[in-house]
DNA sequence: GCGCGGAACGTAAACGTTTTCAGCGAGCGT
DNA sequence: ACGCTCGCTGAAAACGTTTACGTTCCGCGC
């Protein structure tokens, strides 16, 4: 139709030069009449890039899907390229089958599975594969990883309870088998350890509930002596806690301060809103897509930076009964 | 490897038949073995079909945007289809972009944008691509649509503020350009009219924030006759308005009732938790794939069903001081 | 004027499938 | 025994790009 052969054609649309300017300007506004967009097919039948990255998710609900997805979208199409998500999954066969889907459909793969471990992966991934883990237990060499700052968060939140006078800090750890939760524990103790406090520490498990802080609180209200401080590893648990406080009639924060972690948005609506660790989520997407963008673009550069961590922030409300801090309600 | 040509191994692991069952085990299993996957481009190349579908979505955030893709990627799982996403659209120009690239990567469509009008997708849609609509304003033969029921949540809601005995509803809208915004504030009119009311509709003019319904909640108070009832467009909304009663001295449900519509998961947590109009989210999205996909292997069935509407569900808690029922606190 | 280099462009191969068509046996009816 | 049908299989074309390699043509230096 611009009396070109095919060649020229690719070579004008893709700007490689080997083609007049003037030509070059006659193809693309023939094309454009044309409204011709390239089949994506074939060009990545012979290129052997799709262009596209897969973001394999587990079973997560509300913000904090939203917002990976976002900071991951956000990423992806700053550099040109297609999100391919499938998420939903409930365990690891599920998980298993939309991996090997992906296979050739992607030029690189996000993971976030709690069922991932390393066995899973050598079984369903090709190692060609550049891959990124979010937020994952295992520590391979063989693949990047992202996590969440959960030790060093925890560990600022009792240090801030502790600043606050507090002396007897129970926490209410989450899921056994839970990465962050293990983390989360782990900055607990660390940091009751660094204050000289180490034989205080009490954790008491949890389900990640409401109901099951509600229940963990009660039997943190018949200790003896009483604690003075609940940190509850999420937010929802720290919310049932409140609830079971103020039903024995406890004063909060006056008498036992209660923390949780995540800054769900409800956490500042209860009452008292809630101290928390609020955890950059968007960013932790933005971060795991740019670093496998780059793996993508130099598979050989094999400086395997080791597990990126991305940051959290404590953010401080009522319920810790923090006197000198300004209470930001942000 | 097995020792037959490529139209065989297509043909066993396509299961057309034409093939032995014992050749097509064999083939399976050398396949297996090989940790074969067919090339998904080249496949594409010839079949003309991606098995993908692509959904372009506005820049939602929290709990209505995980939902949605919840329901699509279950739905288009189901049917072995892939999902490509592209979210965070802050303009038209973005989404017409986003529109532009999908073009030839998809099968169909599903768009849920407040920038797409119908001149925006004649521009960007080839005609040929089957699209569905979710939750637009745009009324047109040429593509099928999915719609929330806010006129009937609306209805329904304000039927029961009724049934509690209130005279004096006030409703705090959204944005003026919301597409659902207008079906519940039409909802709100018509219940009113139905109940020989209609002059005593008053609409207050928020944006969806917090703080709106809170400055609203203050302007209903300053009314005279006060308003018993604020129906608020959205639970933010509304538990704005809950803060400004509450400074304000104001008994809830006591001397004003309070209502939203959304049934976010604070919901239920603000004090007095809050009757609201629940949205089965999930279900909308599970919808629109489904009719998508229908559309897709059907193009033919011209059997345009009208805009489907999925239903809404009214959740009675506390702040509507409805004497008669039992408050649910699921 | 002639050869030469280089830019612009065309030709054709290659990518990995699916699918049509033909070939080739085996079984079967006559 | 012969031809026909039918089921299984292989050969080859086709899908729409990109790109290596030729070809043409123009300008330039000798």
């Amino acid at each position: 139709m611009a009396n070109v052969s095919v060649a020229s054609v690719s070579r004008a649309l893709n700007g490689h030069g080997g083609v007049t300017a003037e030509t070059q300007k006659r193809i693309r506004e023939v094309a454009a009449r044309l409204r011709y967009v390239p089949h994506s097919a074939a060009r990545s039948l012979i290129t052997r890039r799709t262009q596209t990255i897969g973001a394999l998710l587990p079973d997560l609900h509300g913000a904090f899907f939203s917002e990976l997805i976002r900071g991951i979208d956000l990423a992806a199409r700053a550099r040109g390229l297609y999100l391919l998500v499938s998420s939903s999954h409930g365990d690891a066969t599920e998980a298993a089958i939309a991996l090997r889907a992906m296979q050739g459909r992607v030029d690189g793969l996000l993971v976030m599975s709690p069922h991932a471990d390393a066995a899973f992966l050598d079984e369903n991934l090709p190692i060609i594969l550049p891959t990124v883990l979010i937020n994952s237990h295992v520590r391979s060499e063989r693949h990047a990883a992202l996590d969440v700052d959960d030790f060093g968060g925890a560990k600022a939140m009792v240090d801030h309870l502790l600043a606050g006078g507090r002396k007897r800090i129970v926490f209410i750890a989450g899921p056994a088998v839970n990465h962050d939760v293990e983390e989360r524990a782990r900055g607990y103790r660390e940091a009751l350890a660094a204050a000289g406090l180490g034989d205080t520490a009490v954790v008491l498990q949890g389900d990640f509930t409401e109901a099951s802080g509600y229940r963990m609180a009660k039997e943190a209200l018949a200790m003896s002596p009483r604690p003075d401080a609940i940190f509850a590893a999420n937010d929802m648990m720290a919310i049932g806690a409140l609830s079971a406080l103020a039903e024995a009639g406890v004063a909060t924060p006056g008498d036992i301060a209660v923390t949780g972690f995540d800054d769900i948005p409800m956490a500042r609506y209860v009452s008292p809103p809630l101290t928390t660790v609020r955890v950059r989520i968007a960013e932790l997407g933005e971060a795991a897509m740019d670093r496998l963008a780059r793996m993508i673009e130099a598979p050989e550069d094999a400086a395997p930076e080791p597990r990126v961590v991305v940051g959290t922030e404590l953010v401080v409300r009522a319920s810790c009964g923090a006197s000198d801090q300004a209470r930001r309600r942000n």
